[in-house]
DNA sequence: AAAAAAC
């Protein structure tokens, strides 16, 4: 496996250099006023120094031959594209675009090298997916007539250019969430899928989009605008999620899959001026990546309408429909000018998803198909986890004690800390830096600059240690983070869940470590069912705070969600105790669905498992 | 009770 690289959605190192000014992480600056039509002659860096068929220029090559079932002409059609907000903004789909699209190819990792010029990170050559890991993970289906998984992508039919850009993005085959996801995206079918991230999930939903704005009817002002105005933009897909870096990753992925195909994304989050979203709204959007409550202060000036939307996409849809964010997505969802469930696709994706939730979020999804895909790189083997007992006044020196182990070792890992709170986490922080360990933070009460400067430079490895807050405990995917220390445990075994998955990042092997003490006791049995699940060790002290009858009684919300080994959940439909609770809601024609087989490998997994199977591992 | 998310 020599290919591939560190993240899923990692650029093919072959590519040529890119030009300079294209920078960082940072969602690429527009080219400032200068965007006019002279711009036609310009070819993107990775069609330079080609052989000369697949090389020149304005080539149709990239916009040519249409998919078989795709209408002939269909990708380069000039009609308006992008949600065109009125103003005429046609734009040929496909093919060079008349203003300069930045290669989101281009140096969008950081560089990697710390300040000693040291050799950044020594698994380098090893950091490639481990798709041994992913071979016999156990999927399971359920919903009538689900369509058949597929071993590659070459079997799907998702258009020339996408399939040049999972190409460009070394991506060789597809991952277990994106063989089933594909298809039954592809067959316009609503989905509620249980994936770890880090597991292809932005892919599998990001794919089929693309795919099906190439291909649909135009996008743009409907017929009777009504009275939005003029600059009102009408996004064709619509994908939300909880945190304003989750929605910049999600973004910068999206941008890689719909280079040169015309899809236009654009992304609008809070703490940022909101003025240059406004322009990248206004230049055109198919795809719409955004938080809530920016999307809702969009929505309430009129300078987006949801009435045109086909595809709508929840990612970590368990916390857009938890307590605080309810309100405000079903507002979105429900209160606006969204088309209902049956006529838009939607799409929800989590790692976790709790009955409660399932139960909720069928309001916005119609015969739908759940999909769970057994946990890789999150409460699986492929996470160590430890738990050990720190009495809260010890916690920081039980860090340190840690973090010169991890020193000790020579290697050059990242290290993410979660507490509890925002204050918690300044006061972390500061105290670390004077004991000599660069740290830096992030949480919500940090500005939006701080909050992205604080992951960039915890990516990069300028500052290995990150302290923060549940604002980084979902999605967000930071390769080689060897560590998480949970030093204050969450309150919510999900939450447990999700923070662990930010190291083991595809397929890879990882270290979670947690501080337990007399407060985190309602933790305690879940935990030990959750590591018990996963072939952990459980410490004997563990077991006896679960066996503990105060703590024992499967308390609400710190249970195991679904129940079942193996999965962050199971379908809640075919959990028959839900009905009778529900009401009216939903008849026997919930059953019956099969499971889509091609996975009889479910019994083959647990155990040893892969652990043997000289799977590439960062921690040998 | 805390965290996140608009100005």
């Amino acid at each position: 496996m020599a290919t591939s690289r560190t993240s899923w959605a990692d650029v093919a190192d072959a590519e040529p250099a890119p030009p300079p000014p294209v920078a960082t992480t940072a969602p690429a600056p527009a080219p400032a006023a200068s965007n006019g039509p002279a711009r036609s002659s310009y070819v993107p860096p990775h069609l330079r120094n080609r052989s000369s068929s697949s090389a020149a220029a304005p080539a149709p090559s990239s916009a040519a031959p249409p998919p078989a079932r795709s209408a002939a002409g269909l990708l380069s059609r000039p009609g308006p594209v992008g949600g065109g907000f009125g103003a005429g903004a046609a734009r040929p789909r496909g093919g060079p675009r008349w203003d300069h699209e930045p290669d989101p190819f281009a140096g969008s990792e950081p560089p990697l090298r710390p300040a000693d010029g040291a050799a950044p990170f020594e698994d380098h050559q090893n950091t490639g997916i481990n798709f041994d890991a992913y071979e016999d993970i156990p999927v399971e289906t359920s919903g009538r007539e689900v369509p058949p998984p597929v071993a590659t992508f070459a079997e799907i039919d998702l258009g020339a250019a996408l399939n040049e850009n999972i190409r460009r993005c070394r991506y060789v085959r597809p991952t277990p969430v994106q063989r089933h996801a594909i298809p039954i995206s592809l067959a316009g079918r609503d989905l509620m899928a249980c994936a770890q991230t880090g597991s292809g999930k932005t892919a599998a939903f990001c794919f089929p989009i693309i795919s099906g704005i190439m291909r649909g009817p135009p996008a743009g002002r409907p017929q009777r605008g009504g009275a939005m105005g003029m600059r009102t933009a009408y996004p064709s897909a619509l994908i939300l999620s909880p945190t304003r870096e989750l929605s910049m990753q999600i973004h910068e992925e999206a941008r890689k899959f719909s280079y040169q195909t015309g899809v236009r994304v654009v992304v609008a989050y809070g703490g940022a001026p909101i003025t240059q979203q406004l322009r990248d709204l206004e230049r055109g959007v198919d795809i719409l990546v955004a938080t809530p409550g920016r999307l809702v202060d969009l929505l309430e000036r009129a300078r987006v309408s949801l009435q045109s939307i086909r595809y709508l996409a929840l990612d970590e849809a368990d916390r857009m429909l938890d307590m605080g964010f309810e309100p405000q997505v079903r507002r979105i969802v429900e209160q606006m000018d969204m088309p209902p469930p049956g006529v838009r696709q939607t799409m929800l994706f989590s790692a976790t998803f709790p009955k409660e939730i399932q139960r909720m979020a069928s309001d916005f999804l119609e015969n739908y198909i759940f999909l769970a895909v057994g946990r890789v790189g999150s409460s699986t083997e492929l996470i160590v986890q430890r738990i050990e007992f720190v009495q809260e006044a010890d916690k920081r020196s039980h860090l340190m004690d840690l973090l010169h182990a991890q020193r000790d070792t020579g290697k050059q890992t990242l290290t993410l800390v979660f507490v509890e709170t925002k204050r918690g986490a300044d006061s972390l922080e500061s105290w670390l830096c004077m004991n000599g360990f660069p740290a830096t933070s992030i949480h919500g009460d940090r500005n939006q600059q701080e909050r992205e400067y604080a992951l960039r430079s915890f990516k990069s490895g300028q500052t290995p240690i990150l302290v923060a807050t549940d604002v980084a405990a979902r999605g967000l995917d930071i390769p080689h983070v060897a560590h998480v220390v949970n030093f204050d445990l969450p309150n919510d075994i999900d939450d447990y869940v999700h923070r662990i998955g930010r190291t083991g990042r595809a397929g890879k092997s990882g270290l979670a470590t947690a501080f337990f003490n007399d407060n985190n006791s309602s933790m305690a049995k879940s935990l030990a069912e959750l590591m018990q699940e996963s072939n952990q060790e459980v410490p004997a002290w563990l077991s006896r705070y679960a066996a503990r009858p105060s703590y024992g009684g499967g308390g609400g919300r710190n249970r195991r969600s679904g129940g079942g080994s193996r999965f962050g959940a199971r379908d809640f439909r075919n959990d028959s105790s839900s009905f009778g609770k529900g009401g009216s809601r939903g008849g026997g024609d919930y059953y019956g669905g099969g499971s889509s087989g091609g996975y009889g490998g479910s019994s083959s997994y647990g155990g040893g498992g892969y652990g043997g199977a000289g799977a590439p591992s960062a921690w040998d």
